[in-house]
DNA sequence: CATATATTCAACAGATTAGTTGAATAGCAT
DNA sequence: ATGCTATTCAACTAATCTGTTGAATATATG
């Protein structure tokens, strides 16, 4: 192969791996990856809960189909959108996973908006699932039903977080409660466990989400 | 947390993860990252390798620089870029393979430049590593020599692809050769691998590059 | 000190991208 | 069919990105 020829070759690759760098390079589209690792959504869901516009919503997930990080089944009025497959949420969790390392402004949001989230002593996945054979620790998922339907952690209870108030007096207070919720920096596990702490139990935030609990090949219910 | 804060709280740290995405969405810039996975380079370099002018090299190297994804290291009038650390590499990979998986328009650009890679017979590192203990198997390393001296595959020989010619005579015929390179798209392997067979002998290629081989936890010397 | 070289910076032009608005499309319900 | 709703598309603007050029900076050498 000449030189030019070599170039052209190399030119072209690059161009298609960039594809996906490119559709990993706005936040509200690692903010739609992050959402559908939880499960499929309408582009009107994805539109709330991303805080766009739906054409704006739509614009982006056209833009993850062409990196062919997003599949869309209609099903009458309504296109709903998944990741393509597993390796979606690996890239992303990788891209993550480096931002957390490399840059400290990530810490620094955290803390300006999480305070004192290091006193929710998070427990890690591994953790987590030797004390589940001990059988002497509860998981609520405290994540909305639905995403606990679509599939959770066995042996977790569903208590979308506000209904944890609710369901306060059924929880045992001599167990140990361990809440998780859809990933690392969501909150509402940090609600939770900050509400049952304030009421005298023992809570822990699981550190991962269940997306992360799935991508590390632990087992998954429901 | 109120709706409205929250929102500026997932809008600021997905900013942060896009930073990453953003680094990662130029082919130029995956370029010097997969470049730079082979150690360290300075500006003309990488620009010489990647066919841009040192200008553009060093922009792209601030972006870089930027999202903590690569160092400098200034030593007289060079300054030598490096990626910031081995999770850099790993996200590249990420990508690459993403891109790989699902985007057949990577197959097509292989194809249409290596024809017939498939004759080439890729061997895989583990299958490689095992082979290595047998110790019934030549490794060559046709990358530049200065990368050889950078780290290796254990035993490995150092063969540029230009100097294969010159050293021909001094392989052994009896043994299996197996070339590799810089990573799953460099073309040096290619070219060894046809040249040794072309005189008879038996050559198959390592699919992944050395960065990938270290990636992956097996040992490196030198 | 003057000169040479590697790198970075600044200013610019052209291309690409993100978000908005309003219209078009497609499928359901009546 | 008519209306209703979810989604997509098209056109537009503002902002950002890429590569180029030439100047500025920094560090060596004579």
């Amino acid at each position: 192969m000449n030189a030019a020829t070599h170039r052209e070759f190399k030119d072209r690759l690059f161009e298609q791996f960039a594809r996906v760098g490119k559709a990993l390079s706005s936040p509200k589209r690692l903010e739609i990856v992050d959402l559908l690792a939880q499960g499929e959504r309408t582009v009107e869901e994805i539109a709330r809960e991303t805080a766009m516009s739906v054409a704006s919503a739509s614009q982006h997930l056209q833009a993850l189909k062409a990196a062919r990080m997003v599949e869309a089944r209609r099903e009458g009025l309504y296109a709903h959108y998944r990741l393509a497959d597993e390796d979606v949420f690996r890239t992303w969790q990788a891209v993550r996973s480096l931002a957390e390392s490399r840059l400290s402004e990530v810490d620094s949001v955290v803390e300006a908006y999480l305070v004192d989230r290091d006193a929710l002593e998070a427990v890690d996945a591994t953790e987590l699932m030797e004390r589940l054979s001990d059988g002497n620790v509860v998981v609520l998922d405290v994540r909305p039903e639905e995403e606990y339907r679509a599939g959770h952690i066995p042996g977790a209870l569903s208590v979308p977080v506000d209904a944890l108030e609710a369901v306060l007096q059924t929880l045992p207070r001599d167990r140990e409660i361990i809440a998780y919720c859809r990933g690392p920096y969501c909150v509402f596990s940090d609600e939770a466990v900050a509400l049952l702490r304030s009421r005298g139990y023992r809570a822990h935030r699981l550190r991962q989400g269940l997306p992360d609990w799935r991508a590390a090949g632990m087992p998954v219910e429901g």
